[in-house]
DNA sequence: CTAATATCAGGACAACTGATATAT
DNA sequence: CATATATCAGTTTTCCTGATATTA
Protein backbone atom coordinates (compact mmCIF):
# COMPACT_ATOMS: atom_id res chain seq x y z
CA UNK A 1 0.00 0.00 0.00
CA UNK A 2 0.97 3.54 -0.21
CA UNK A 3 3.49 5.19 1.95
CA UNK A 4 2.04 8.36 3.91
CA UNK A 5 3.58 11.09 1.36
CA UNK A 6 1.48 9.33 -1.15
CA UNK A 7 -1.77 9.00 1.35
CA UNK A 8 -1.82 11.95 3.15
CA UNK A 9 -5.46 10.77 4.23
CA UNK A 10 -4.18 8.09 6.64
CA UNK A 11 -2.16 10.04 8.28
CA UNK A 12 -4.11 13.29 8.75
CA UNK A 13 -7.07 11.02 10.03
CA UNK A 14 -4.65 9.46 12.30
CA UNK A 15 -4.01 12.78 13.79
CA UNK A 16 -7.21 14.38 14.08
CA UNK A 17 -8.87 10.83 15.60
CA UNK A 18 -5.99 11.56 18.09
CA UNK A 19 -7.54 14.95 18.91
CA UNK A 20 -11.02 13.78 19.20
CA UNK A 21 -10.02 10.95 21.39
CA UNK A 22 -8.53 12.95 24.16
CA UNK A 23 -11.23 15.58 23.89
CA UNK A 24 -14.20 13.32 23.86
CA UNK A 25 -12.12 11.45 26.94
CA UNK A 26 -12.25 14.86 28.84
CA UNK A 27 -15.55 15.62 27.76
CA UNK A 28 -16.75 12.52 28.95
CA UNK A 29 -14.88 13.16 32.60
CA UNK A 30 -16.63 16.44 33.16
CA UNK A 31 -20.15 15.49 32.16
CA UNK A 32 -19.71 11.82 34.28
CA UNK A 33 -22.52 11.97 37.32
CA UNK A 34 -21.08 10.80 40.42
CA UNK A 35 -22.19 7.23 41.03
CA UNK A 36 -21.35 6.33 37.49
CA UNK A 37 -19.61 3.56 35.77
CA UNK A 38 -16.08 4.17 34.69
CA UNK A 39 -15.82 3.20 30.94
CA UNK A 40 -13.49 0.21 31.38
CA UNK A 41 -16.41 -1.15 34.46
CA UNK A 42 -19.05 -0.75 31.86
CA UNK A 43 -16.89 -2.58 28.87
CA UNK A 44 -16.24 -5.13 31.52
CA UNK A 45 -20.42 -5.43 31.78
CA UNK A 46 -21.21 -5.73 28.12
CA UNK A 47 -18.62 -8.24 27.60
CA UNK A 48 -19.99 -10.47 30.44
CA UNK A 49 -23.46 -9.95 29.34
CA UNK A 50 -22.54 -11.11 26.06
CA UNK A 51 -20.36 -13.99 26.96
CA UNK A 52 -21.74 -15.36 29.98
CA UNK A 53 -18.66 -16.09 31.87
CA UNK A 54 -14.68 -14.88 31.80
CA UNK A 55 -11.62 -15.05 33.26
CA UNK A 56 -10.12 -11.69 34.24
CA UNK A 57 -7.22 -12.63 31.91
CA UNK A 58 -9.58 -13.22 29.41
CA UNK A 59 -11.30 -9.91 29.48
CA UNK A 60 -7.87 -8.33 30.33
CA UNK A 61 -7.40 -9.62 26.78
CA UNK A 62 -10.03 -8.68 25.12
CA UNK A 63 -9.47 -5.11 26.36
CA UNK A 64 -5.77 -4.99 25.50
CA UNK A 65 -5.37 -4.31 28.86
CA UNK A 66 -2.90 -5.87 31.53
CA UNK A 67 -3.68 -8.94 34.23
CA UNK A 68 -3.64 -6.68 37.17
CA UNK A 69 -5.16 -3.84 36.09
CA UNK A 70 -8.18 -5.49 34.93
CA UNK A 71 -8.35 -6.82 37.89
CA UNK A 72 -8.68 -4.02 39.38
CA UNK A 73 -11.34 -3.07 37.24
CA UNK A 74 -13.20 -6.50 38.66
CA UNK A 75 -12.44 -5.67 42.15
CA UNK A 76 -14.39 -2.58 42.18
CA UNK A 77 -17.19 -4.55 40.17
CA UNK A 78 -17.15 -7.15 42.75
CA UNK A 79 -17.21 -4.32 45.56
CA UNK A 80 -20.60 -2.87 43.58
CA UNK A 81 -22.04 -6.26 43.80
CA UNK A 82 -22.54 -6.28 39.70
CA UNK A 83 -19.96 -9.21 39.27
CA UNK A 84 -19.48 -12.59 40.88
CA UNK A 85 -16.57 -15.26 41.17
CA UNK A 86 -16.61 -19.09 41.11
CA UNK A 87 -13.58 -21.13 41.27
CA UNK A 88 -13.52 -23.13 38.05
CA UNK A 89 -14.19 -26.93 38.28
CA UNK A 90 -11.08 -28.44 36.80
CA UNK A 91 -8.61 -25.91 36.64
CA UNK A 92 -7.65 -24.48 40.08
CA UNK A 93 -6.17 -21.26 38.90
CA UNK A 94 -8.78 -19.58 37.19
CA UNK A 95 -11.82 -18.12 38.84
CA UNK A 96 -14.84 -17.64 36.49
CA UNK A 97 -16.92 -14.08 36.33
CA UNK A 98 -20.29 -13.47 35.55
CA UNK A 99 -23.13 -11.05 36.08
CA UNK A 100 -25.26 -10.88 38.95
CA UNK A 101 -28.96 -11.09 38.85
CA UNK A 102 -28.86 -7.53 40.40
CA UNK A 103 -26.99 -6.18 37.56
CA UNK A 104 -28.38 -7.71 35.20
CA UNK A 105 -31.70 -6.80 36.29
CA UNK A 106 -29.99 -3.28 36.21
CA UNK A 107 -29.11 -3.74 32.70
CA UNK A 108 -32.13 -4.41 31.49
CA UNK A 109 -34.21 -1.17 33.22
CA UNK A 110 -31.05 0.85 32.02
CA UNK A 111 -31.28 -0.04 28.59
CA UNK A 112 -34.73 1.59 28.43
CA UNK A 113 -33.62 4.39 30.53
CA UNK A 114 -30.34 5.30 29.81
CA UNK A 115 -30.10 8.86 29.05
CA UNK A 116 -26.51 10.10 30.09
CA UNK A 117 -24.87 12.44 28.44
CA UNK A 118 -22.72 11.06 25.67
CA UNK A 119 -26.23 9.08 24.33
CA UNK A 120 -28.08 12.67 24.74
CA UNK A 121 -25.55 14.55 22.64
CA UNK A 122 -25.90 11.58 19.77
CA UNK A 123 -30.07 12.35 19.60
CA UNK A 124 -29.54 16.07 20.01
CA UNK A 125 -26.89 16.87 17.45
CA UNK A 126 -26.89 13.91 14.99
CA UNK A 127 -29.75 13.13 12.78
CA UNK A 128 -30.91 9.36 12.59
CA UNK A 129 -28.51 8.74 8.81
CA UNK A 130 -25.71 10.47 10.53
CA UNK A 131 -26.06 8.29 13.84
CA UNK A 132 -26.29 5.04 10.71
CA UNK A 133 -22.83 6.72 9.75
CA UNK A 134 -21.13 6.88 13.17
CA UNK A 135 -22.15 3.12 13.67
CA UNK A 136 -20.82 2.27 10.84
CA UNK A 137 -17.61 3.76 11.78
CA UNK A 138 -16.97 2.71 15.16
CA UNK A 139 -17.04 -0.89 13.26
CA UNK A 140 -14.34 0.22 11.35
CA UNK A 141 -12.18 1.69 13.96
CA UNK A 142 -12.93 -1.95 15.90
CA UNK A 143 -10.71 -3.17 13.49
CA UNK A 144 -8.34 -1.12 13.59
CA UNK A 145 -7.72 -1.90 17.38
CA UNK A 146 -8.64 -5.78 17.19
CA UNK A 147 -5.22 -6.49 16.32
CA UNK B 1 -36.84 13.80 19.98
CA UNK B 2 -36.97 10.10 20.71
CA UNK B 3 -35.97 8.85 23.92
CA UNK B 4 -33.69 6.51 24.47
CA UNK B 5 -36.45 3.48 24.34
CA UNK B 6 -37.78 4.80 21.32
CA UNK B 7 -34.25 5.12 19.52
CA UNK B 8 -32.01 2.32 21.25
CA UNK B 9 -29.62 2.96 18.24
CA UNK B 10 -28.02 6.11 20.01
CA UNK B 11 -27.92 4.77 23.33
CA UNK B 12 -25.73 1.11 22.07
CA UNK B 13 -23.77 4.03 19.94
CA UNK B 14 -22.75 5.48 23.40
CA UNK B 15 -21.86 2.47 24.73
CA UNK B 16 -19.76 1.42 21.74
CA UNK B 17 -18.16 4.51 20.93
CA UNK B 18 -17.07 4.57 25.15
CA UNK B 19 -15.63 0.87 24.75
CA UNK B 20 -13.55 1.63 21.55
CA UNK B 21 -12.40 5.03 22.48
CA UNK B 22 -10.84 2.94 25.97
CA UNK B 23 -9.37 0.13 23.79
CA UNK B 24 -7.37 2.86 21.10
CA UNK B 25 -6.57 4.74 23.78
CA UNK B 26 -4.46 1.86 25.62
CA UNK B 27 -3.23 0.69 22.07
CA UNK B 28 -1.54 3.84 21.17
CA UNK B 29 -0.10 3.76 24.45
CA UNK B 30 0.87 0.41 23.72
CA UNK B 31 2.79 1.53 20.47
CA UNK B 32 4.11 4.44 21.36
CA UNK B 33 7.90 4.67 20.73
CA UNK B 34 10.03 6.92 23.29
CA UNK B 35 10.61 10.14 22.34
CA UNK B 36 6.62 9.88 21.05
CA UNK B 37 4.35 13.28 21.78
CA UNK B 38 1.71 12.53 23.36
CA UNK B 39 -1.98 12.98 22.03
CA UNK B 40 -2.21 16.33 23.91
CA UNK B 41 0.65 17.68 23.28
CA UNK B 42 -0.04 17.11 19.04
CA UNK B 43 -3.08 18.54 19.19
CA UNK B 44 -1.74 21.74 20.68
CA UNK B 45 0.93 21.85 17.93
CA UNK B 46 -1.87 21.78 15.28
CA UNK B 47 -3.72 24.08 16.78
CA UNK B 48 -0.61 26.38 16.94
CA UNK B 49 0.34 25.81 13.46
CA UNK B 50 -3.58 26.27 12.33
CA UNK B 51 -4.09 29.76 14.44
CA UNK B 52 -0.42 31.24 14.61
CA UNK B 53 -0.73 32.51 18.07
CA UNK B 54 -2.21 31.94 20.88
CA UNK B 55 -2.28 32.02 25.06
CA UNK B 56 -2.53 28.93 27.33
CA UNK B 57 -5.89 29.92 28.59
CA UNK B 58 -7.29 29.91 24.62
CA UNK B 59 -5.49 26.96 24.40
CA UNK B 60 -7.29 25.15 27.32
CA UNK B 61 -10.28 26.37 25.98
CA UNK B 62 -10.37 25.07 22.85
CA UNK B 63 -9.12 21.51 24.11
CA UNK B 64 -11.95 21.19 27.18
CA UNK B 65 -9.04 21.12 29.35
CA UNK B 66 -7.96 23.09 32.47
CA UNK B 67 -5.95 26.28 32.37
CA UNK B 68 -3.21 24.40 34.72
CA UNK B 69 -3.16 20.99 32.81
CA UNK B 70 -2.46 23.13 29.52
CA UNK B 71 0.03 24.80 31.41
CA UNK B 72 1.96 21.64 31.76
CA UNK B 73 1.64 20.23 28.39
CA UNK B 74 2.64 23.77 27.29
CA UNK B 75 5.81 23.57 29.80
CA UNK B 76 6.69 19.74 28.28
CA UNK B 77 6.68 21.28 24.67
CA UNK B 78 8.55 24.72 25.34
CA UNK B 79 11.00 22.32 27.03
CA UNK B 80 11.03 20.55 23.63
CA UNK B 81 12.26 23.66 21.95
CA UNK B 82 8.96 23.47 20.00
CA UNK B 83 6.86 26.43 21.36
CA UNK B 84 8.08 29.82 22.67
CA UNK B 85 6.19 32.17 24.49
CA UNK B 86 6.10 36.34 24.67
CA UNK B 87 4.77 38.58 26.89
CA UNK B 88 1.32 40.29 25.06
CA UNK B 89 2.18 43.35 23.71
CA UNK B 90 -0.15 45.32 25.82
CA UNK B 91 -1.98 42.79 28.24
CA UNK B 92 0.61 41.84 30.94
CA UNK B 93 -1.15 38.74 31.84
CA UNK B 94 -1.02 37.23 28.88
CA UNK B 95 1.91 34.89 27.71
CA UNK B 96 1.58 34.35 23.75
CA UNK B 97 2.48 31.40 22.48
CA UNK B 98 3.73 30.21 18.70
CA UNK B 99 5.49 27.49 17.32
CA UNK B 100 9.22 27.84 16.92
CA UNK B 101 11.33 27.54 13.83
CA UNK B 102 12.75 24.16 14.05
CA UNK B 103 8.73 22.80 15.29
CA UNK B 104 7.92 24.08 12.38
CA UNK B 105 10.40 22.35 10.16
CA UNK B 106 9.85 19.41 12.05
CA UNK B 107 5.94 19.79 11.34
CA UNK B 108 6.55 19.78 7.04
CA UNK B 109 8.65 16.97 7.14
CA UNK B 110 6.75 14.82 9.72
CA UNK B 111 4.26 16.07 7.53
CA UNK B 112 5.47 13.47 4.58
CA UNK B 113 7.79 10.64 6.37
CA UNK B 114 5.25 10.67 9.28
CA UNK B 115 4.77 6.72 9.59
CA UNK B 116 3.14 6.07 13.04
CA UNK B 117 1.42 2.71 14.39
CA UNK B 118 -2.18 4.55 14.26
CA UNK B 119 -1.11 5.87 10.31
CA UNK B 120 0.01 1.86 9.48
CA UNK B 121 -2.89 0.21 10.25
CA UNK B 122 -5.15 2.83 9.23
CA UNK B 123 -3.28 2.35 6.00
CA UNK B 124 -3.13 -1.49 6.13
CA UNK B 125 -6.90 -2.28 7.47
CA UNK B 126 -9.24 0.24 5.75
CA UNK B 127 -9.75 1.02 1.90
CA UNK B 128 -9.43 4.13 0.68
CA UNK B 129 -13.38 4.41 1.39
CA UNK B 130 -13.44 3.10 4.59
CA UNK B 131 -10.71 6.04 5.37
CA UNK B 132 -12.91 8.45 3.46
CA UNK B 133 -16.35 7.55 6.14
CA UNK B 134 -13.94 7.55 9.01
CA UNK B 135 -13.22 11.12 8.05
CA UNK B 136 -16.58 11.98 7.89
CA UNK B 137 -17.61 10.13 11.42
CA UNK B 138 -14.79 12.13 12.62
CA UNK B 139 -16.38 15.54 11.62
CA UNK B 140 -19.65 14.00 13.35
CA UNK B 141 -17.75 13.26 16.60
CA UNK B 142 -16.45 16.76 16.47
CA UNK B 143 -19.65 18.02 16.57
CA UNK B 144 -20.69 15.98 19.22
CA UNK B 145 -17.86 17.70 21.61
CA UNK B 146 -17.35 21.11 20.44
CA UNK B 147 -19.99 22.37 22.68
C1' DC C 1 10.56 -27.51 34.57
C1' DT C 2 7.63 -24.33 31.83
C1' DA C 3 3.42 -21.84 31.18
C1' DA C 4 -0.75 -19.69 32.82
C1' DT C 5 -3.39 -17.41 36.40
C1' DA C 6 -3.99 -14.50 40.17
C1' DT C 7 -2.43 -11.08 43.43
C1' DC C 8 0.53 -7.87 46.20
C1' DA C 9 3.23 -3.67 46.03
C1' DG C 10 4.88 0.40 44.06
C1' DG C 11 5.22 3.91 40.16
C1' DA C 12 4.16 6.92 36.13
C1' DC C 13 1.14 9.88 33.79
C1' DA C 14 -2.39 13.02 32.59
C1' DA C 15 -5.82 14.95 34.11
C1' DC C 16 -8.08 17.16 38.28
C1' DT C 17 -9.04 20.84 42.51
C1' DG C 18 -7.65 24.52 45.58
C1' DA C 19 -5.05 28.60 46.61
C1' DT C 20 -2.34 32.64 45.37
C1' DA C 21 -0.12 36.41 42.80
C1' DT C 22 -0.57 39.77 39.35
C1' DA C 23 -2.55 42.59 35.78
C1' DT C 24 -7.04 44.69 33.55
C1' DC D 1 -13.78 45.51 43.58
C1' DA D 2 -14.55 42.05 39.89
C1' DT D 3 -12.46 39.50 36.20
C1' DA D 4 -8.84 37.15 33.67
C1' DT D 5 -4.41 35.00 33.41
C1' DA D 6 -0.71 32.38 35.10
C1' DT D 7 1.40 29.39 38.43
C1' DC D 8 2.42 26.62 42.75
C1' DA D 9 1.12 22.54 45.32
C1' DG D 10 -1.36 18.52 46.22
C1' DT D 11 -4.79 14.80 44.71
C1' DT D 12 -7.19 11.46 41.86
C1' DT D 13 -7.67 8.17 38.22
C1' DT D 14 -6.15 4.71 35.39
C1' DC D 15 -3.20 2.59 33.70
C1' DC D 16 1.66 0.52 34.09
C1' DT D 17 5.97 -2.70 35.78
C1' DG D 18 8.09 -5.96 38.94
C1' DA D 19 7.87 -9.78 42.08
C1' DT D 20 5.66 -13.86 44.12
C1' DA D 21 2.55 -17.82 44.96
C1' DT D 22 -0.10 -21.41 43.09
C1' DT D 23 -1.80 -24.66 39.84
C1' DA D 24 -1.72 -27.20 35.09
Amino acid sequence: MDDAAANPLASALAQDLRASLGKLKRRLREQAHSGDLTPSQVSVLLRLEKDGVATASQLARAEAMRPQSMASVVASLEALNLVTGAPHPTDGRQTLLSLTDACRQRLQEGRAARQDWLTGVIQARLSRQEQAELATSIALLKRLIDD
